[in-house]
DNA sequence: GCGAATTCGTTGACATGTCATCGACCGTAG
DNA sequence: CTACGGTCGATGACATGTCAACGAATTCGC
């Protein structure tokens, strides 16, 4: 086995601020939606991917691919913000097994009422510290980051054993 | 009220990568910690702040503080570790209220097992995918931000109503 | 078509995190 | 010394997330 090669020391300043930014901006953002909009941050990327969609609706499963969640966790979300009245689901028409998330009247007030206050503490907590450099930065290696995960864990596109 | 500033082009880019790659990266580190070394990344964070410190002891409130925890997570979280015999409490001598959370050496050979594994794939899947230019630039602005937000949420140093 | 394997969404049990509250203890003002 | 306000850590109730299992429906191989 290999010596392991442990961070130097602008690697180690890098991931340490990372990860602290990380929870300071959620504990941030988290505190003021909820405050000014009574909901959480599920709540607003539910929301969020919601009524990026035309109709407003989206296949449950489809949902889930799109945030990263297994369906267990977003069949339980739904069950609660349906209870608040802000989601519904229907039938799927094509799919018997299948059910539509549909933004309610309610949920589209929602989100329209918390994306100002959320996308102006966005800005103020985090991407208006940045310089456009640094933005432009950002934004190129979360993605190549992200091609790189998306690979190893896809699942092999077409035939053949994997694993 | 102001109209809403919403993110241009590459700030949107920016954002999104950011968001995905947090969740990618959690997912996949995770997983493997889980796999190779049987922790949970909240038990690493734990271990690796108390394996820093001289005696690999810490007052709770102290330890608390330095991961950004609530005092009662922690405390719900230890008693979980301590359970799997990771972690001891002891009596603090100033402080009769207080606890010590203290390194089992069954807690330092776990964090010692996970470490170089971890460090690998903090690596593969983040760090060796960024230029050095990147890494500095990821240094120098999560600081900012992080001393930003540090600012805004530390009660006053001294002397004053706040809020 | 038909049956096996897979996918879909839900569910219940359980693990984890949050919030309010508590008893104990500390520091300080008088 | 003592009373009082604040801190410390633990706890229980509850919200949220994970995991395995399920019934129902679809798809694939033949």
């Amino acid at each position: 086995m290999e010596a392991t090669r442990w961070l130097d020391e602008h690697q180690d300043r890098a991931w340490r601020g990372y990860r602290r930014m990380r929870r300071l901006l959620d504990l941030e953002l988290a505190r003021e939606l909820t405050q000014d909009a009574g909901l959480s941050e599920p709540d607003y990327d539910v929301l969020s991917d919601l009524s990026e969609t035309p109709q407003g609706r989206l296949r449950l499963s489809e949902l889930a691919d799109r945030m990263l969640w297994s369906r267990s966790r977003l069949s339980h979300h739904l069950t609660r913000m349906q209870q608040r009245g802000l989601v519904t689901r229907e039938e799927c028409p094509d799919d018997a097994r299948g059910a539509i998330v549909v933004l309610t009247p309610a949920g589209r007030d929602a989100i329209e009422a918390a994306a100002p206050g959320h996308v102006t503490a966005v800005r103020q907590h985090f991407l208006d510290l940045l310089t456009p450099a640094e933005v432009e930065a950002l934004g190129a290696f979360t993605h190549r980051v992200v091609d790189h995960l998306a690979r190893s864990r896809a699942p092999r596109p077409r035939r053949g054993r994997q694993a």
